[in-house]
DNA sequence: AATGAATGAGGCTTCATTCAT
DNA sequence: TATGAATGAAGCCTCATTCAT
């Protein structure tokens, strides 16, 4: 089911090409160079297509590390007080978004067509579940569905990352979203 | 403030290469070929660039044009009903972003960039007008800013561009951002 | 049907690049680079490319113009002596193809695949005609059959041009397969 | 004379290679990458250059190994009748040639070049034994000479490989030379 | 001796831009 | 002014070869 494990060099370089992709994917878009993202892991050209194929599997790669990260949180958070969860995540998220440029682009443009579908279910199903408890609480009006709320996530996160949002306009821009959701 | 007067068939050209420009990098995002645009104008590639001589220019110039008809939308809007107005500017040009798609995302990333700063200005300008006039009608809430109304306007749009939203989640994910506007 | 002609200078490099190519790729075989075909032309490698989008497409383009060389020659020959008129078209191409190498050799292993099936039918059917007026003659045995001149034609094409043959050694070759071909 | 006799694991590994190599060579053409054959050989891409240091290197090895087989059948075939010998031998390494692809083309254009030369000659003598009984047998004209039956052989075999004749086209194709031979 | 990851030159192709016609 | 061919830098990817494990 798994491929042998890498040798530890091989671990390694893998990691750095990946921290050096989304470093560079995400401040420049996904149109920068693979050469770029070689120079950035310290590693020559042929090590980045040893591990990754292809530029789009490059790609793929990221999408579906932030998606796994952000379904981390979201586990995480579904621990803590309904009432806030969902807010709580989505705050993160726009957060976070700032800070990764183009991949989220990439989720939102091209997701599914990059082979990343399975994660972003994952993700979507978590958020059902931050969902439905917020409901159950009162803090969201019953109305609301799971779709707009993806749809806002994914919204509002692009436009932090591209926007160049200030702390305080993101708070200000969420506060209307949150308001919105209950009611 | 205006260079000469051109040619009746350059002002035809240069028509021509904005509406082939509109279309191909609405389909296909700003990464399509100056080539293709040229194609489809039906002009040859050489005239593009002696009517815009970087295809910087051309997308700037696209995007200006968006954004005087935008701003056009706006100013008839202001005569309507104050209290709807808003919201009517709102889901119209979340509607039209799901045609413009590149154009939609050249104003959110590289706007300033580009070189469209006054523009920009001139529609933020006038949907400030709008925010005002909902707010003494008391249709929106007075601590909302003109930043978030923008914020929230260009996210939205963008993510209806990208996400492929249908007409229904258009309008619930729209409801969600008024209800929080009105508070 | 036919494309628009070509401006001056743009006909003469395509001709100046299907002359180094068919150099180039003679002397180093289909593996030679398009880089060296372009610097041997004296043009800059995307002028190759504008002309023959594809490398393919440039060892079509000479193996398509060596076929059309070829049978012009048949048909020039088919006026002669039906008797030698066969032999002598033999002679010529294996005289020639020791100054076509990776021609023939295309020709031989990738003809149909690289899409000069056509031109391929035509020469091949040229042929036929020599060989039918050569058994009339009585110069050739009448069981022979197009299908093993081809194969013979091919063949010592190949040989001669792989083998370095003298004049001398090609002489006395062809001399054994005419002789063959007599009865 | 010899290096030193390898490992008993290490011998195993050279012939894997030196088989996976005339597999994968014969059926893609010398193009294939080396990492194919190790693939095929089941050993790793560092073990192949350990035992062939240079691709050229495992080329001319696959080249040695059939020249030295096709050797040996040679002086197999000396036993036997005299009139028939040298045709046996000619149809068997046309046969063979529609399995040898590249091998067969690597001689012919690479021979020399890739330090094969002594091995040839050996052939080439073996040969024209058979050729010098075939005669003195009167069945074969006392003026051919071995160049031209070398030249024959060589080109009847490429000629075979790259066309993927039938076995009716290969007895008919040499049917004609064996005529011709005859006289 | 074997392994397999790393290297980096080199090949094909695209495309913004320039320039002769 | 328009045309469209030419340019050449830059990008993606492959693969022979080297080298640390």
């Amino acid at each position: 089911m798994s491929s042998k494990p890498l040798r530890a060099d091989a671990r390694r370089n893998r990691e750095r090409i990946l921290a050096a992709a989304e470093e560079v994917f995400a401040r420049r878009g996904a149109a920068a160079s693979t050469e770029d993202v070689a120079a950035l892991a310290g590693v020559a050209i042929g090590t980045v297509f040893r591990h990754f194929p292809t530029k789009q599997d490059l790609l793929s790669a990221i999408v579906k590390d932030l998606l796994a990260r952000l379904t981390a949180e979201v586990t995480e958070l579904a621990d803590g007080d309904p009432a806030t969860a969902l807010f709580d995540f989505f705050t993160r998220v726009v957060e976070q978004a700032a800070a990764k440029k183009a991949v989220v682009e990439l989720l939102a443009q091209n997701g599914v067509q990059v082979g990343v579908a399975d994660p972003v279910r994952g993700l979507r199903e978590a958020i059902g579940v931050l969902l439905e408890r917020a409901q159950s609480a009162g803090a969201v009006r019953a109305e609301v569905r799971l779709d707009e709320v993806m749809a806002l996530l994914t919204a509002t996160a692009q436009g932090a990352l591209h926007g160049g949002w200030s702390d305080d306009l993101r708070n200000r821009t969420l506060g209307v979203i949150f308001a919105g959701l209950r009611g």
